[in-house]
RNA sequence: GUGGGUGUAGCUCAGCUGGUUAGAGUGCCGGGUUGUGGCCUCGGAGGUCGGGGGUUCAAGUCCCCUCACUCACCCCA
C-alpha cells in the first residue's frame, strides 16, 4: 500500500521553520498595536455567494481557482481564497459600524486557491490582512501604506519597491476601459493570443502582459490617470502628497491592475527583485463599494494582504537563529540520579527554565553529545556521588567552565538557575 | 489548463557507451579503557534505484505509460 502524502500545493511548515513564522507574526502584532489595529479571527469556510459577489464573478479567482463544494446537498460553500470579503462580511454581520464608524482590523491565516503550484505560489498559503474601514480620507491610504512599509522593514526586508496607481471609480473607469479597447482594436494583429482574448474579457490586463509585441502596442496607450474623474484625481494627488510627507518612496505604475473587482481608486503593490516571477509580497487597495455589494450601507475601506510564505522566504537569518535553545540539560547517571532528576527536570520547566534530560541512562559521553546537539546552554551532571555529597557540577557549554552548585533541595537549584539566567 | 526540467540511503548527490553482492559526503547509533560535548578516528544500521509495463542472456542505466516534485506561462500574496 502506498504512503499517504500531503495534497498537491499544500505544505507542512516544519518545526525548524516555525521559529521564523512566530518571529514575523510577533512583529506584526507589535507593529499593528501601535496603529490601533485589533485582531479579528474569521472562518476558513464561507458561503460561495460571498466570494462571487465580493470578488467578482468573472475574476480568475472565482472562475477557476476556488475550492467549492456542495455541503450535504444543501448549499455551496467555499474555502476562502482571500480574507477581505470575509472581514467585511463579519463587520456588517455584527453591525460594527454602528458601534464605531472607524474600525481597524487585522487577521492572519491560510487562504486557498487551486492554481498550479510554483515558486512562491501554493494552493494553501498564508496571509496577513489589514483593513481600515470607515474612512475615505487620503491620509488613511497613506498611513496604511506607511505602516506596511514600517512592518516590512522591521522584519528585516530590504530592496523593496512600492508601486501605486489609481484605478478610478465606477463613474470614470468604464470610459477608460472603452477607450483602451478602441485603441487596441486597431492594433489587434500585433497582440499575443492571450491578449486578443483579454481585449474582450478584461482589456486592462493587457498592460500586465510580458510579451514584447504587446508592450510595444500598448506603449502609446493612454494612461488611466488621464481619464479618472476629478474626485479620483484629487484623492490620488493627496495620497501621493501624504506619502511624501511621511517619507515613503514610491513609483507610479499606471499599468498596475488588480485581480479583484472590488478595488477602487488607490491600488498598490510591494514588489521585490529576489523572488522569481511571483514578485509581489504584498498588495492592496481601496474598496469603497464593497460594503454595498455585500448588502450593507455605503462604507469606504482600504486594506492589504501580505503573502507570508513569500515574506518569510526573504527574512534574513538562518532558521536556527529563531529558535529558543534549552537553558539546561540534566545528565543523570544511574538509577538513583535518574529518580532524583526526573521530578527536578519538570519542576525547573514549571519555574520557567527550559530543561531537557534523557531517560535512556546512557553514558555521560553520549548525554553530553545530546546536550550539545540540542544547543543547551548548560549541563548539570548528576551521579550517585553528587547526590551523596549534595553538590553537582554545572557546565557552561560555551565556555567549558564548571561550577559546583548546591543540589540539596529542588528549590535551591531552581533559585540558582534563575539567578544564572539573568 | 499549457510547456520545460528532475525523480538513486533521513538530507545533498555520484553511478562512464546496459554486465557480477548499488556508492560517497552528511545525518543517525556505538566504540577509541574506568564519569565530560564540538575536532579527529574506527565500526554499524539504513535503499522494492518514484510506480507499472516492455526490449534483452542481463536494466538504476534503453523504450512506453503513469505519478510526484520543480520552474515558467497564466494569475496573484
Amino acid at each position: 500500500m502506498s504512503n499517504i502524502t500531503a495534497v498537491r500545493g499544500f505544505k507542512d511548515i516544519l518545526p525548524e521553520e516555525s521559529g521564523k513564522w512566530q518571529h514575523v507574526e510577533k512583529i506584526a502584532r507589535q507593529v499593528f498595536a501601535n496603529y490601533g489595529i485589533h485582531e479579528i479571527k474569521i472562518p476558513l469556510l464561507e458561503k460561495t455567494e460571498l466570494f462571487k459577489r465580493g470578488i467578482g464573478e468573472t475574476t480568475d479567482i472565482v472562475e477557476k481557482e476556488m475550492y467549492t463544494f456542495l455541503d450535504r446537498g444543501d448549499e455551496y460553500l467555499t474555502l476562502r481564497p482571500e480574507a477581505t470579503a470575509s472581514v467585511i462580511r463579519a463587520y456588517l454581520e455584527h453591525n460594527m459600524y454602528k458601534v464605531d464608524p472607524i474600525t481597524k482590523l487585522f487577521t492572519i491565516g491560510p487562504m486557498f486557491r487551486r492554481e498550479r503550484p510554483q515558486k512562491g505560489r501554493f494552493r494553501q498559503f498564508h496571509q496577513i490582512n489589514v483593513e481600515f474601514i470607515g474612512q475615505k480620507d487620503p491620509r488613511v491610504d497613506s498611513e496604511l501604506i506607511f505602516m506596511l512599509a514600517h512592518f516590512l522593514s522591521t522584519t528585516g526586508l530590504t530592496n523593496l519597491k512600492l508601486e501605486i496607481n489609481s484605478l478610478g471609480c465606477p463613474e470614470c473607469r468604464p470610459s477608460f476601459r472603452e477607450n483602451i479597447k478602441n485603441f487596441l482594436n486597431d492594433r489587434e494583429g500585433r497582440l499575443c493570443p492571450d491578449c486578443k482574448r483579454r481585449l474582450e474579457t478584461n482589456p486592462l490586463r493587457i498592460f500586465d502582459c510580458k510579451n514584447d509585441s504587446c508592450q510595444e502596442s500598448i506603449a502609446e496607450a493612454p494612461s488611466i490617470l488621464e481619464y479618472i474623474c476629478s474626485d479620483c484625481g484629487d484623492h490620488f494627488e493627496s495620497v501621493k502628497r501624504y506619502l511624501e510627507l511621511l517619507g515613503v518612496e514610491y513609483t507610479i505604475n499606471t499599468r498596475m491592475v488588480r485581480g479583484l473587482d472590488y478595488y477602487t481608486q488607490t491600488a498598490f503593490e510591494i514588489i521585490t527583485e529576489s523572488l522569481g516571477s511571483q514578485n509581489a509580497i504584498a498588495g492592496g487597495g481601496r474598496y469603497d463599494g464593497l460594503t454595498r455589494i455585500l448588502g450593507g450601507p455605503d462604507i469606504p475601506g482600504i486594506g492589504f494582504a501580505i503573502g507570508l510564505e513569500r515574506l518569510i522566504s526573504l527574512v534574513p537569518g538562518r532558521d536556527e537563529d529563531f529558535i529558543q535553545f534549552p537553558h539546561l540539560f540534566i545528565a543523570a547517571l544511574g538509577q538513583k540520579a535518574q529518580e532524583f532528576s526526573f521530578p527536578l527536570c519538570n519542576a525547573l520547566r514549571k519555574a520557567g527554565i527550559r530543561t531537557e534530560m534523557d531517560f535512556s541512562d546512557r553514558s555521560l559521553k553520549s548525554q553530553m553529545k545530546r546536550s550539545d546537539k540540542l544547543n543547551c546552554l548548560n549541563t548539570l551532571i548528576i551521579g550517585e556521588r553528587e547526590i551523596d555529597e549534595g553538590k553537582a557540577p554545572l557546565r557552561n557549554m560555551a565556555t567549558k567552565e564548571q561550577n559546583s552548585i548546591d543540589i540539596q533541595s529542588i528549590e535551591g537549584i531552581i533559585q540558582t538557575l534563575i539567578n544564572l539566567k539573568q
